[in-house]
DNA sequence: CTGTCCCCTGCAACCGGTTACATAGCTCAC
DNA sequence: GTGAGCTATGTAACCGGTTGCAGGGGACAG
């Protein structure tokens, strides 16, 4: 049996106790500059004495302003963004706010629910990697400020990872090591990061005259990587990019039960730098900084909320290739070569 | 499709698009059985036309009732905790709540705090593995229905992992293999979870006939992991039972760097098998479900806000042994026996 | 035809704050 | 001594819903 929650004490409560009208209450914790020393410390006492705490639903209601902000992501599961909701989560709990949490479970209309659902609850939304087509991004937009990781549209406010810098660093790291044929494991087609780390992958394998086939994991997941395992061995390519470092770890996984070692038969990068240091051999990866991301994109929503204009929308996140133990020289191999389509 | 208005349209501009009484409107949305159904009918086509959504936070102060809960975990970071944070947001939602989420970041006065400021915003909430004092749980208890998840409090209602069970059946299946002498490598002194799974250890492995000693990770952290290793080497231990599977796989890493091979040289079991399946190779692993046991509190809470008594207030939750690859016969070796504290 | 009852719907008072505006009292300069 | 200019506080109208209560009107029985 539950006991009943015994009802919170009210502004009126702590009005009639210290003597003062329930606007003077209100100032002492809202405007406390406009009273008089004396008596804000009068309410707060009797505040004190009841144990009363502004209601903040009341006064999201009247103000407007609920003091709360969104954190919408496709799947918490998925590691790259555990650390980004940490950043994201202290960042505003320090600027004063807190943070709803939705999982849109990787579907464009789920996140549209939730959107419109939590709105009036916060007073911004940060859409991580977002599924929804940008026209309805656009319509939320127009009603609540939205910064937007991983998401670049024109005019929103966004946070983006400089997948290039990276990637490039990546390619080249693996043409000094002599590797002539490559493969880049791709995520989701619809995912804005994988359209820009595939082509990021194919201009950089471009410039260094290396052979780049692409291979798609059916979903970016452990699983996925390791079915895209199978098809690599097939191939005469000698290492791999994956498109995150999930997938890349199943990569490892798929090729030791093919019987490949990582890195003497198949070099391995991955992205993100989430799980890197957690694998077994400890992968080469590119860093993408998910928890700065995180913590940008609430500084930029609150800059939004409180000044209204934004001096700057549109913010690029360095990666860089962080070497460890996945990467080396190419040995000689007599695999044959595929039939993917290959590119320059 | 109309261009949403900058404000949220209201009770007031539907009524009069309907021509009703806001009254009306209200009951169309939250007691519709009590109107003609043309009525309701023309009020949510008028509805619909201007994009009208129910206001929750005005309904919320109307009500009494948030329709929103907290969940609040010690680390989101911690791989334990987004797949339990999945599965009860994703529960939450179907029920019609939203969810903040909170992350102590360890401290008990930032969960204290979270909690207080949190708590006119919801209904209830879910405290997952908390690090607070058992008075101020009891206290938040008070004024908020509250459901722990790996906490045990009297009369509070709470969802915990059956430890033991698995625990025993992680120590058989080490016996069985032949193993003589294990350790236990613990996890934050102040976890109820940690001295749960570490007396059920010690239990079993005295059941057992097994010598057990008890090796104190740092922290419960892949770092805590790999200093653990270290001290592992120096004993004549053959298998390890970890605080977690995070503590694992920084054992087998630190391991890795002694020279030490798993499972040849050591055995390794881990705990919660949150990423068991993506280690190499591949942890033998005590499974606690705990997706499971965040739908679980869900449902727990909102049976507590709805009916308001409460059938059973302890759920339990097996835990069962994965055996993977990690675990084999101990080999013979010729390491000094440590001094650490043995039991029985 | 009238009375009763029930089904819908409207009226208006909340919920707990915020805030524009009014005002009382006081200081100070002229 | 009086009006201007403050400062500190009170009054009351919101914010956008919900809900107890009242009442109009149709169905139906007598």
């Amino acid at each position: 049996m539950t006991i009943p929650p015994k009802r919170a004490p009210t502004i009126t409560e702590v009005a009639s106790l210290a003597g003062v009208s329930r606007a003077t209450v209100s100032r002492t914790f809202s405007r406390p500059e406009l009273l008089h020393a004396d008596t804000t410390e009068r309410v707060r006492a009797a505040a004190a004495q009841l144990g009363y705490v502004p209601n903040q639903v009341a006064r999201a209601l009247s103000t407007g302003r609920a003091g709360n902000i969104a954190l919408v992501v496709p799947d918490i599961a998925n590691p790259f963004f555990p650390p980004l909701i940490r950043a994201a989560q202290a960042r505003a709990d320090s600027e004063g706010y807190a943070v709803f949490l939705g999982d849109s479970d990787e579907r464009p209309e789920r996140e549209d629910i939730l959107l419109t659902k939590i709105a009036p609850q916060v007073d911004g939304f940060i859409l991580a990697s977002p599924r929804l087509d940008e026209s309805r991004i656009r319509a939320h937009a127009a009603r609540r400020p939205l910064v937007l990781i991983n998401r670049d549209i024109d005019g929103l406010a966004r946070v983006l990872m400089d997948v290039s810098s990276g990637i490039a660093q990546a390619v080249r790291h693996l043409a000094d090591l002599g590797h002539r044929h490559i493969a880049y494991v791709s995520g989701p087609p619809a995912s804005w990061a994988n359209q820009e780390r595939q082509s990021a992958a194919i201009a950089a394998a471009r410039e260094f005259g290396m052979t780049l086939i692409a291979i798609a994991a059916s979903r970016p997941t452990y699983q996925g990587g390791q079915a895209a395992a199978t098809e690599l061995a097939q191939t005469d390519v000698t290492a791999t990019i994956a498109f995150d470092d999930l997938v890349a770890q199943g990569i490892m996984a798929g090729l030791a039960a093919q019987g490949l070692r990582v890195p003497d038969e198949m070099s391995v990068i991955g992205f993100d730098d989430v799980l890197a240091s957690t694998t077994y051999p400890p992968l080469t990866t590119v860093a993408a900084h998910c928890a700065e991301a995180g913590g940008q994109a609430v500084d930029l929503l609150t800059a939004i909320l409180q000044g209204g204009s934004t001096p700057m929308d549109r913010i690029l996140i360095p990666t860089e290739l962080v070497v460890r133990a996945t990467t080396t020289q190419p040995r000689a191999s007599a695999k044959r070569r595929s039939q993917q389509p290959t590119f320059s």
